[in-house]
DNA sequence: AATCATTTCAACCGCCGAAAT
DNA sequence: TATTTCGGCGGTTGAAATGAT
């Protein structure tokens, strides 16, 4: 753990850098039980000194169920490189067009393996880039179901994703054609979703044992029934 | 085997827009 | 309406891992 905060008077210390397994295996744990609605809430009720968004940076980037783990395939190397050069740094938009990678995962191959390699490849898809940026901005926002105020320059960019499949020959998985944030599929576990405030109220109100929940010390790891090697089927360390 | 240099990548930061208060 | 909170994004950092000498 390099950097921790040293104590503010008045403000709890945060914890920050690397997280140790009994974090990982509470935030799992809280995440499997209650689902997902407001991470600075979801971190104190499970017991971590962590900020709201250091947890769903860990959750999102590499306890979510779904994630690769593994190394870029030369097939992914080529998508991000294609894309790159028609999406420049949307390394949010190139991700969905990768399943199992997260945007940071992409961002930093692209810092690491290709971003001094490119200047060949912008140059070699250059041709097709004017015509897919000419069809997007065409096709907008009558396709997209914008409001007239709307963001055209992300619905544009949006566009040209979607239609640099078909142009580009870049194989697409089905399931990221609407890739949808607010649910994550597990196999064991079925789908999570972001609860509204409203959902998870009525979720506690109808569970009598939850209700008085947050007037209680969190669940031991040992009582949440999740030791290390069982996280999602993998072991890490 | 020891030391130094380079690379990798997990996690932080600041900024911003949307939603809540 | 103004302010605060939240979460999402892209840029950046620096400890750990790996490679070179």
């Amino acid at each position: 753990m390099r950097n921790p905060t040293p104590h503010t008077k008045g403000v709890p210390p945060m914890r920050k850098g690397t997280w140790s397994v009994d974090e990982d295996q509470r935030l799992i744990a809280y995440i499997r039980r209650y689902g997902i609605w407001n991470w600075t809430q979801m971190s104190k009720a499970a017991g971590l000194s962590r900020t709201g968004k250091s947890c769903r940076l860990r959750w999102m980037n590499y306890l979510r169920p779904g994630l690769k783990r593994g190394k870029i395939s030369n097939e992914e190397a080529e998508t991000i490189k294609t894309l790159h050069g028609v999406l420049g740094n949307k390394w949010t938009l190139i991700a969905a067009k990768l399943p199992g990678r997260t945007d940071n995962e992409i961002k930093n191959y692209w810092h690491t393996h290709l971003s001094k390699h490119t200047k060949n490849n912008d140059l070699k898809i250059n041709d097709g880039l004017q015509e897919v940026q000419a069809r997007a901005v065409e096709s907008e926002p009558k396709n997209h179901n914008l409001p007239e105020n709307g963001d055209s320059s992300l619905s544009i960019t949006r566009a040209m994703s979607d239609d640099f499949e078909g142009y580009m020959g870049i194989p697409v998985s089905p399931q990221l054609s609407a890739v949808d944030s607010s649910s994550i599929s597990d196999p064991v576990y079925g789908t999570y979703r972001d609860y509204t405030i409203e959902e998870v109220d009525n979720l506690f109100e109808s569970f009598g044992e939850f209700s008085n929940y947050w007037d209680q010390p969190p669940l031991s790891v040992e009582d949440m029934g999740i030791t290390v090697g069982e996280l999602w089927g993998n072991t890490y360390t």
